[in-house]
DNA sequence: CTGAGGTCAAGAGCACTGCTCACATTTCTT
DNA sequence: AAGAAATGTGAGCAGTGCTCTTGACCTCAG
């Protein structure tokens, strides 16, 4: 079955991957080129389109990829806290999210920077993608079904109502307004925090923003689950 | 002084600015052309640069612009509440800045999307980049020194305060630790929800994302000013 | 009012890019 | 062993940013 022909495949595709990674991290991903990819590989930069159709789906790949390793940074930090210790799951989590930016900041570039107007994400991203979102989810879940109720309050209008009960289903988290609320914003902030953090927009603010991204975890953890 | 050449001179500046936006909105960034610029002003394509003198250096032109009308947006929106009206002041600056994001989709992107490798922002991006933050900055200043006190807590250790200490002489706001911490978390979660929302990563989430903002936005004003 | 100096556009050219295609070579399958 | 499938090659097309020389134009001082 896996002749030799497989083999040198698969490798040639993991080294193809390897530089077009190594080339995003150091120059970005608007200057990744399949040429010099061929070049460093001693081989005919037409060649490389016997592996990936065009630059787009290479950088498909590479988003896929990332995707994929992100979910796991995550799952793997969720999954080592008991699943009761809801506020050990959340640092974890939202520590994991910021330390694998940090360390592979052109992948978070990547997934979570500026879209390609126009560009169309393939239906092969959505499952990864939905791979690190689930696990935050299913700690809401747990959050609200054990009766946590935070320490903030939702407005209550009929339109805020309306739309939180779409949220509600489509997440498939049947927690309060207000925990919905709390939490969408908690992982907003972080979200927030590790963008601004990489890319550069509070570099004289902090002396090390990991001590106040800790303290900001801390404290929307404590009001999403409403401790303390 | 301002000849006929100057006047023609500034025409063009304009023309190519203007042409320029548009690529980036329906292209994106990093298939900005100079050349097409130079065929739709029916110039040649080496006249574009007695204009600019690199692609580079007119996408820093586009930032800046882009960082000077958010600016521009926000002191407005803030300017037109009462100074004393923070939870005003703050509903204002927020949605300004959601709003400005949603209609400037591209403009939003070249200024907080991921950043090129190796691009250094030249000085002239400096004050451009603060003027922003400056109004979102004096808010902060001004809800301290009114006396709120935020609804939530920070964690207390010698490393937290430390931080704190040196965010205080930073951003020049004499505000105690919780003070801070809720208005970066608050600043951060708005960026983070528009980050979100834009780039496509909750898509399938909300109705309409607008309303579950403006909970967010008044949920997280109320918690850093301490009222109700 | 004329001529010098500065400004501007043009066009050719360099080195690069993504991508295609006809063709040769290698490997796998029958 | 023979045919089919996979893989690599090199030329070529159309596009890119950018540079340099050349010539035309405008502005303003003498």
């Amino acid at each position: 079955m896996t002749g030799k022909r497989a083999a040198v495949r698969a490798d040639t595709t993991a080294a193809i991957i390897r530089l077009a990674r190594r080339q995003v991290e150091t120059r970005g991903a608007a200057n990744l080129s399949l040429r010099e990819i061929a070049r460093d590989l001693d081989m005919a930069s037409s060649a490389i389109y016997r592996y990936f159709e065009s630059r787009d789906q290479l950088l498909t790949v590479l988003i896929i990829d990332a995707y994929d390793r992100i979910g796991e940074a995550i799952e793997t930090a969720d999954a080592k806290r008991d699943r009761d210790d809801l506020i050990g799951r959340w640092t974890a989590i939202a520590l994991a999210l910021r330390s694998w930016a940090l360390t592979n900041r052109a992948d978070y570039g990547l997934v979570f920077g500026t879209p390609v107007p126009g560009y169309e994400a393939p239906d092969d991203t959505i499952a990864p993608a939905l791979r690190y979102t689930n696990v935050v989810v299913r700690l809401l879940a747990d959050a609200s079904s054990s009766g946590c109720t935070p320490s903030i309050e939702s407005p209550r209008t009929r339109k805020i109502a309306g739309e939180y009960r779409y949220v509600r289903r489509a997440i498939g988290v049947d927690a309060p307004d207000a925990t919905l609320l709390a939490g969408l914003s908690a992982w907003a902030a972080v979200f927030g925090a590790i963008n601004q953090e990489l890319f550069g927009h509070v570099d004289t603010v902090y002396a090390d923003p990991g001590i106040h991204f800790a303290a900001l975890v801390d404290m929307l953890g404590r009001q999403v689950m409403g401790l303390t």
